[in-house]
DNA sequence: GTCTATAGCCAGATAGAC
DNA sequence: GTCTATCTGGCTATAGAC
């Protein structure tokens, strides 16, 4: 890779910078609470000044998904570096890393409905591949746990995609965190549980 | 009770299709996206009009979540009137109403991090009263599964209760639902597998 | 590229006649 | 109570000077 101008870097910092202040906003409120002037005012900027970086609110938001997708590939990456680990080893430290990433406060979340930031968001070729790039892997895993029989081979690997995908927006975190009573430990480990365990007693 | 007159009769069914309507829009839609607008266009009245009935969007809101809230309670109460049914068929019967009017586009969903909402809702003391006697007869049935063995003793009742309540807002209904590839049957079927049975194969 | 100032729009809420 | 017409505020986005 070429070298970067000083000029870009300071660009690129800037940036990230914004991109950084999107992801908590965004975790914070929802894309709809959260105003392009709250994010200018978080960064240090002016509201036009963004406009020169990100052309739209939705670009701000589809840039945020970026950013969270890479991590969670590089999460998945270092999963996959670990030889000794299961398939389901790899799927259940995923999903831990999603439910301390939103514990955190540092989970973007969308709404799903709204039209115009979906159509950014198939615009946005990074987005999409990274979305097909995750899922890629994780279906990998699925399937495999599935033959190892660690996963439950009643359900299509479909299911178990979005059901583990859901988690990044699960409210019952909030809604335990909310209640104050609990380490951020013991609702990570609640909640995986409720997940790959299911309610039900197991004999 | 005292006989209605001609006239709060005329008003009560008025107001009952107001809040139907808002009721569907909130499923479909969701708060921030539904407009007063809409409301009364979908009701076919003028806005002005709205407001005579209700004081505020949040309070049309409200007043869907009572609705939902008070259907909830029968369905709870009809699980209650069947003898043979264990404390653990009861609440899969109910998680499964969730899910199905979910799938049905009947299941209003709020953001759960609007503060002026959350203030108009506390203040309804039908809406809070409706959502301590839903939670006191779910939280029965927990801990009488519990206490018999059919549900996991490894998780507190909260913990439980909030998982059950979040199948009202579960985006795997919904992602499935788009695929367009399965029975609404079948969605909830899974769907129910997934919470009540975990993802982790049982032995 | 950064700023101040503002355009343009939309949605919640209300005035006032009937 | 219902309507039409309007107010009001807040938000996205941009113009234009530096």
């Amino acid at each position: 890779m070429a070298r970067l101008s000083f000029r870009e870097q300071v660009l690129r910092v800037r940036e990230d910078a914004i991109v950084q202040s999107v992801n908590r906003l965004l975790a914070e409120k929802g894309f709809d609470a959260m105003t392009v002037d709250e994010v200018a005012a978080d960064v240090g900027i002016a509201k036009a000044s963004l406009y020169k970086h990100f052309a739209s609110k939705e670009a701000l938001a589809a840039a945020a998904m970026v950013r969270v997708l890479e991590r969670a590939l590089q999460v998945i990456e270092a999963q996959a570096a670990r030889p000794s680990a299961s398939a389901f080893d790899c799927l259940r430290e995923v999903t831990r890393w999603t439910l301390q990433t939103q514990l955190a406060g540092e989970m973007p979340s969308l709404p799903s409905q709204n039209s115009s930031l979906r159509g950014t968001l198939i615009e946005d070729k990074a987005y999409v591949n990274l979305v097909m790039e995750v899922s890629e892997r994780l279906g990998q895993w699925i399937v495999q746990a599935q033959q190892d029989g660690s996963l439950t081979s009643q359900l299509p690997p479909e299911v178990i995609l979005y059901t583990l995908y859901a988690r990044a927006c699960d409210p019952v975190v909030g809604f335990l965190k909310a209640g104050g009573q609990h380490s951020d430990e013991q609702i990570v480990d609640w909640v995986l549980t409720t997940c790959l365990d299911g309610l039900a007693a197991r004999t």
